[in-house]
RNA sequence: GGCCCCGUAGCGCAGUUGGUUAGCGCGCCGCCCUGUCACGGCGGAGGCCGCGGGUUCGAGUCCCGUCGGGGUCGCCA
């Protein structure tokens, strides 16, 4: 090594020693007969003591950013000269001799914390982003966070195996990115979604317990939590029921945690999908903040107002809300209409009991009288009301919740608010899918909520497919703070039980077979039970850092539209490379594939 | 694809009801400074106001279009 220290180490009981430093020159301060340079490695940063004999040559014209390489002896600093701020604070190193290993051009942006800079410019240059300790410090704590996942599986024998980037499509439902097969003009492979098939297949292979911190790549849209490709943490475990693997991934989250200090009260609690559905309007409940959702579908059975004559009434509170400006409460209706809702009726409780607003006058007398006691709102409380199918009246007032909470600041930002939500349904009509724009993966009146592959509850093993409509999966989610890190479930093995699946969703066996023949011919010959999860590691390591954006604890992530500003990927290709890909073959059958 | 916000010096931003020479801080360049630590002082350079069109005597400012970025809904575990 160059040096013989890091500088950010150096402490009191350095005092005394030559040391040699290696490092960037972070900050110079120059006094003329005496210069003070910030040397920083990776380590940290302290405070180099340049005097006039060695200032001379190139280390005379150091500028930031300045390669260096200093040796010389660290020396206390006096009482009034200490910098509390500083970990190296107490001490300073004199040189005696400064070496120039390389200069630096004058930098886009500088290097400083207290320097704010946009987006577009770090990832540029995110090579120079991450010489700032705050990017740095996430993308280290993701390594740590890698570490102790890493190690919590070690520890329950799990075997770590890479799974292929270049595959078949798998059947997660989002859009492939596709790559074209040189030695098979017209053919293309497909990047992963998920390792979802392959981890299966190493169930049958007996490995039993597998794991995985997987590429996936999905081509949708962004959001400020996607990427277009993002980590997955994968397991798959054999001979193991829903609780084994909800117990395994709590012990993989508690090590997670424990890395920024935190302990994760076990076992996490657990709530059903309708109930999360029902008390949050979410299928990915932020339990930092109260303000449920109220039930007032049979409180207003008999009401006179329209608007609430309908499948499901349902309010929410919003506290204090009462005094907001009637400009304010316009613009409520704004939010909810921008979702796509026609309104978000609203009753202000004012502050001597009775209702105002609008909607007020439209109620019948006793309906007014006990209002308030029935969705818990106080004096001076807006309560906001949604009128409609359950569904989707829900989830409006469930994003209602969320928006209260963040704009009355009752989210508790210190918190970590885990669950898990349970029994999910196992198929949703396909109308519903393709009104939504799925794509349907069979061509059935139902589709599969979760995968295809996901199993049944135990007690939905024989009527599923009699009654899908009712049938829960044997599925779970892990949820913290309203964001969901991930899910699993517990897998079909049997392949009599996958063929009525698939018959639920419409597939026929030549067209199971042609999808996804492989797996089906794997679990012939004795696939034991299996399930697994998959945590977005990226969103982990976001929540973990306190990050706004996944793009954070991304070493070098996309910006919108998939473009990477440091590469400028995508780019054209030559006429030669096209050419050679084969992108332009035409297939020989108008239906080859799919 | 819809909606909202933002594009002004290398970086972060200001710019009045449209008004003549577009500012501030940091950084950069030069000189000075022996105890600073986000050092300080003096001086200086640096702008197609994203791009294209329009309105106007006059546009950084108003209008239309377009490109880029961010957010959000659609979509996506």
């Amino acid at each position: 090594m160059i040096r013989t220290h890091d500088a950010g180490t150096l402490r009191a009981d350095n005092v005394g020693q030559t040391v040699t430093l290696a490092g960037w020159v972070a900050r110079r301060r120059d006094h003329g007969g005496v210069a003070f340079l910030d040397v920083r490695d990776a380590s940290g940063v302290v405070q180099v003591v340049a005097r006039d004999e060695v200032l001379t040559g190139r280390a005379h014209d150091l500028r930031n950013e300045y390669v260096v390489k200093v040796t010389g002896s660290v020396v206390a600093r006096d009482e009034h000269n200490r910098n509390p701020e500083l970990p190296t604070g107490d001490v300073e190193v004199v040189a005696e001799g400064i070496e120039v290993l390389n200069t630096a051009a004058p930098l886009p942006f500088p290097i400083d914390e207290h320097v704010e800079v946009g987006e577009e410019a770090r990832l540029r240059h995110r090579y120079l982003d991450l010489r700032r300790s705050g990017p740095a410090h996430a993308i280290r704590m993701r390594s740590r966070i890698n570490k102790a996942a890493r190690d919590a599986l070690a520890a329950h024998d799990f075997v770590e195996v890479e799974t292929p980037t270049l595959t078949r499509s798998t059947p997660e439902g989002a859009r492939d990115f596709l790559v074209p097969a040189r030695l098979a003009p017209g053919s293309w492979y497909a990047l992963p979604q998920s390792p979802q098939l392959f981890k299966q297949l190493l169930m049958v292979a007996g490995m039993e317990r597998y794991f995985q911190i997987a590429r996936c790549y999905r081509d949708e849209d962004f959001r400020a939590d996607r990427q277009p490709e993002f980590t997955q943490l994968d397991i798959e475990m054999s001979f193991v029921d829903q609780d084994d693997v909800i117990a395994l991934m709590e012990d993989v989250l508690a090590a997670m945690w424990s890395t920024i200090g935190h302990e994760i009260p076990r076992p996490i609690p657990r709530m059903t999908y309708a109930e999360a559905m029902r008390r949050f309007g979410s299928d990915k409940p932020d339990l930092r903040m109260g303000q449920e959702l109220v039930e007032c579908t049979d409180y207003f059975a008999d009401t006179p107002f329209r608007v609430f004559q309908a499948e499901y009434v349902g309010a929410v509170v919003m506290p204090g809300g009462a005094s907001q400006p009637r400009k304010q409460l316009d613009a409520w209706q704004e939010w909810a209409k921008q979702r796509g809702a026609k309104g978000l009726a609203y009753v202000l409780v004012q502050d001597d009991g009775e209702l105002g607003g609008p909607v007020a006058k439209n109620l019948s007398e006793s309906e007014r009288a006990g209002l308030a006691a029935h969705v818990g709102a106080e004096p001076g409380d807006c309560v906001f009301f949604g009128a409609g199918a359950t569904k989707s009246t829900r989830a409006l007032l469930g994003a209602a919740r969320l928006e209260i909470g963040r704009r009355g600041g009752l989210i508790d930002e210190d918190a970590f608010a885990f669950t898990w939500v349970v029994d999910a349904p196992m198929f949703e009509p396909a109308s519903d899918a393709v009104a939504s724009g799925d794509v349907a993966v069979g061509s059935g009146a139902w589709t599969a909520v979760h995968h295809a592959f996901t199993g049944p509850k135990p007690e939905f093993a024989d009527t599923f497919d009699t009654d899908p409509g009712s049938a829960l999966a044997y599925a779970y989610d892990i949820v913290c703070n309203g964001s969901e890190l991930g899910g699993g479930s517990i897998r079909i093995h049997q392949r009599e039980v996958q063929e009525r699946v698939f018959a639920v969703m419409g597939l026929t066996e030549a067209e199971a077979q042609e999808k996804f023949g492989f797996l089906l011919d794997a679990f012939a010959y004795g696939a034991p039970p299996h399930g697994g999860i998959a945590v977005g590691m990226d969103r982990i390591c976001a929540i973990l850092t306190g990050s706004d954006s996944i793009r954070d604890v991304i070493a070098f992530p996309k910006s919108g539209g998939g473009y990477d500003p440091l590469t400028a990927a995508p780019a054209p290709i030559t006429p030669e490379q096209r050419k050679e890909a084969g992108v332009d073959a035409k297939p020989e059958k108008e239906q080859s594939a799919q």
